[in-house]
DNA sequence: GTCCAGGTCGCGC
DNA sequence: GCGCGACATGGA
């Protein structure tokens, strides 16, 4: 028989859920899903204890008030433990240790269209762990949208714990999962290319324990130092190392890549391709918040 | 068949 | 520090 236990968490107004949980394409990545029917997010979470749980977040609460509402799918009591792990992941997922505030005072400033966002935009979309996030950055780089989601997908069926009351689901897979698939096996099972290669030697590093990701959310790590670190991983480059800044909270870099080079040459440049100081001089006035001007600019395009 | 993608690596200079 | 070919894979 399945167990439903609801869970509860206060966001920092203003908020608008239904932007922050599909403005970023993460929300497309397994294990995580739209369901656009019921406008939440779902996600199947394998807890430390080795619990697999089916869990939908939906938006609620007031406009002064707003809130995740947490609705758990699970087949064993949960302990207060476990149902303090899944709030800290679903944190992670929304940023709730962030403040936007700033952010919606330059949108204010900018006037419109851009003082809309100050309704509560720009929590993009996250992994509850940086691994997940390094895994699928590098599975965004060098293929198209499709292939990342392919990529993924696959990776999360053939080695990620199954949900018992639907096996077609899946949790994200664990460094320990990965690491102790044999390179061979796993390029065979995994179809991510060449980039199988770094995928598994991450998670190698991670599971045994000489690469602490998360110690990496640390803010009060200088940005120059945590850029070398990402920069560092085989198979993160300039663009991931951008892109994975912003999914750590830092958004005063803007990760180049062919779809940014792509909408500022229509949008500010006749259509000619710009090099990376043009297109860093469009958004120079957003300082900490640059990454996030880009972003926001192409939702509307 | 050919090209290339929300790039990056390793090499040679 | 910079330019350049190679890299696995699948869709157009």
């Amino acid at each position: 028989m399945g167990l439903t236990t609801h869970l509860t968490l206060d966001v920092q107004a203003p908020f608008d859920f239904r932007s922050s949980a599909t403005s970023y394409g993460w929300v497309a990545l397994a294990p995580t899903t739209w369901l656009a029917d019921r406008q939440a997010v779902q996600r199947v979470e394998r807890l430390g204890t080795g619990k697999v749980v089916l869990i939908d977040i939906t938006g609620a609460g007031t406009v002064d008030h707003p809130t995740l509402e947490i609705c758990v799918h699970h087949r064993e009591k949960l302990t207060s433990q476990e149902q303090t792990e899944i709030c800290t992941a679903v944190g992670r997922i929304f940023r709730l240790d962030e403040n936007f505030s700033e952010f919606y005072a330059c949108c204010h400033a900018q006037g419109a269209p851009w003082a809309r966002l100050s309704a509560g935009v720009g929590r993009l979309l996250r992994s509850p762990t940086v691994f997940e996030d390094v895994v699928k950055t590098i599975c965004t780089t060098n293929t198209r949208w499709s292939g990342a989601k392919r990529m993924v997908s696959n990776l999360v069926a053939a080695l990620g714990d199954s949900y018992k009351d639907n096996p077609d689901l899946h949790a994200f897979p664990t460094p320990k999962a990965i690491a102790r698939t044999r390179p061979d096996v796993f390029n065979k099972t995994v179809p991510l290319g060449y980039r199988g290669a770094y995928v598994h030697l991450l998670a190698q590093q991670v599971a045994s324990g000489d690469l602490d990701l998360e110690a990496w959310r640390d803010p009060s790590i200088p940005s120059e130092t945590l850029k070398r670190k990402l920069r560092g991983m085989k198979g993160v480059g300039p663009y991931a190392t951008h892109t994975l800044m912003m999914l750590l909270g830092h958004y005063d870099e803007l990760a180049i890549d062919a779809e940014m080079r792509l909408f500022v040459a229509r949008k500010y440049c006749n259509g000619k391709t710009p090099n990376a100081k043009e297109i860093c001089a469009v958004y120079e006035d957003w300082g900490r918040w640059r990454y996030l001007a880009y972003w926001f600019d192409r939702v509307d395009e």
